[in-house]
DNA sequence: AATTTTTTTTAAATTTATCTAAATTTTTTA
DNA sequence: TAAAAAATTTAGATAAATTTAAAAAAAATT
């Protein structure tokens, strides 16, 4: 699957979840929500339309083609996984915007190990001992 | 301490690593590593003189400040944090690059948990059971 | 239905990181 | 030490993402 630029994913990521919620996104309300002027929404649209990731045209509002859904659906999984670490094995739970960031980044690979991880540590119930531990270590 | 730009934070780390071995840098080396025009990098030294983090003159070869070296030192410490959690925990030995991304998004709480996971791995030694996990898990 | 308000787009400007090519300085060498 | 070579800087150009301000279109209101 073709790689997009890291502010088109993060622009792609903020539409599935207004389409999620409201069946459709408005550039007013991904502008909001990214934190940029309306203009820079309109432009970065267009690019996904061109690229086909969303059904895009002037004046209306958007909503993702099955590979824009794809995509998507991909980059939050990588998030999905990456909360869940960082809350069950981290104990972390408010690094959001790390998150955000770091999931970009990751391989396939990791991300699957990472995956592994934190079911191992479930299932293996590992997660007190690791507590332990680290208070220990912190002194 | 202040944060800076990814990509001085890059030059400073690549910065380090020449005046580590050779007691200085030089555009043309920092330029080579890096892979961009020696130009920008005359630019980059500019900003990093400017914010302090480099003893920098013209036509001259450069050296880190004190708090150059602190801020380096830093990078490269998550860096190795990384690294060894990649290879001690993932058993991942070629994600250089991606380490090299994730590093400049890490904070210091994650990193230091980060760190306290790998050592928790080494001393109740995990790996084997890991590995066997994964590979039952990958079915 | 006409007017006002809101939303979206367009056009032009700004910023940042980069590059190319030329100019300058330093270093090497003959 | 003068000429040639190498390294560095400067100036100007390009590209990408953004912003501001104005224009155009759509939606809401009276």
């Amino acid at each position: 699957m073709e790689k997009l630029p890291l502010r088109l994913e993060d622009y792609l990521e903020t539409i599935y979840f207004l389409v999620k919620e409201k069946g459709f996104a408005r550039v007013t309300d991904i502008a909001n929500l990214r934190n940029v002027k309306k203009s820079t929404i309109t432009e970065a649209l267009k690019q996904l339309a061109l690229k086909g990731y969303i059904n895009y045209k002037p004046y209306s509002t958007v909503t993702l083609t099955e590979k824009g859904k794809e995509y998507a659906k991909n980059i939050i999984k990588k998030h999905q996984i990456l909360k869940d670490f960082y809350k069950k094995v981290l104990f972390e739970e408010n690094k959001e915007e790390e998150l955000c960031n770091l999931e970009h980044f990751l391989s396939k690979e990791t991300l699957k190990k990472i995956e592994a991880l934190t079911k191992f540590f479930e299932e293996k119930n590992l997660s007190k001992d690791f507590k332990e531990f680290i208070s220990q270590w912190l002194k």
